[in-house]
DNA sequence: GCAAAAAGTTAGCTTAGGCTAACAATCAAG
DNA sequence: CTTGATTGTTAGCCTAAGCTAACTTTTTGC
């Protein structure tokens, strides 16, 4: 080591680490947006089978803007993934892991809405927003944003 | 029409109304998922250029994560969509095009991260977030972001 | 100026998530 | 109870974005 003493920290490690840093950051990203699909579906079957009684893929497709054959195959990754059951030519069910995949999405979901209406958007441009967003706030940005939607 | 004098809205049209605005929202953030690593990745190498004088693809692979040769597939696509230009065995520049997305790409990014920051986000988390966030935020939320921000 | 290291490319594989076309099952009217 | 409409499935296609293995080119250090 050059410095005196190593008191310092060289300028080429403090470069390697805010690369280190942002590498995780992408990392994670890609990490977030592998589950992305999986928590719409599941907070969305959970509501139709809230409001509706059950959760039809005709339904799912209209509300995702999909073709029928898209959710078939989503769902059959979810049913290997654990996270719904389904019986064919039948509606779909929540597992015990999909509803509380649900409902922990639900809660973000409404958190990033409540935040982004609070910040003073407009009702359909908030819902746009948040259904990208809610996929990539951390559990502190989550309790930053339910803070500040209370306080206002 | 079974309304009094059409003057209010049947239910099943209010509600049809809301599906229809949602699935605007999920077809926007498909729409904004196909962008995003062409806008990471544009971002990456205006930054490499400015700091290092030239964007290598070994650079890109470091900072990204990823293997060299979903970097050199990825600059294909970013070659085919006009967003770069490149020889064989040599780095990387930005068009026109590729420039003014970076920028814009950039300045988001900032925004994004600074309100983050300004809500009392650790930067580390604050800079995870906001890699995920920048691709999801519409140009309203972009100003009220960067309001807020300026104003604490 | 050459050999080894580093960087870049290519081929080939995988998964997710979209689509259409064709077919099968279920449901709703009559 | 039959039949037509609706719903669901399957097969087969596509693109994006990741990977490893193998090869080529360029750069670097002696
Ligand atoms: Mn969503
Ligand atoms: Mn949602
Ligand atoms: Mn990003
Ligand atoms: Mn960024």
């Amino acid at each position: 080591m050059t410095n005196d003493q190593n008191l310092e920290t060289a300028p080429q490690e403090v470069e390697a680490r805010a690369v280190e840093a942002r590498v995780e950051a992408f990392i994670g990203v890609r990490e977030a947006r592998r589950s992305e699909v999986a928590e719409d579906y599941v907070e969305l079957i959970a509501e139709l089978i809230h409001d509706n009684g059950e959760a039809r893929p005709v339904d799912i497709a209209t509300r995702m803007g999909v073709t029928a054959p898209t959710v078939a195959k989503t769902l059959g990754r979810l049913a290997r993934d654990g996270l719904i059951t389904r019986a064919k030519y039948r509606s779909v069910f929540l597992t015990e892991e999909g509803r509380a995949l649900a409902k922990e999405c639900r809660h973000r979901h409404e958190i990033v809405l409540r935040f982004l209406l609070s910040l003073g958007l407009d009702p359909e441009t908030a819902e746009r927003d948040a259904e990208g967003i809610e996929h990539h706030v951390s559990e502190r940005t989550l309790a930053l944003f339910a803070d500040f939607a209370d306080r206002s």
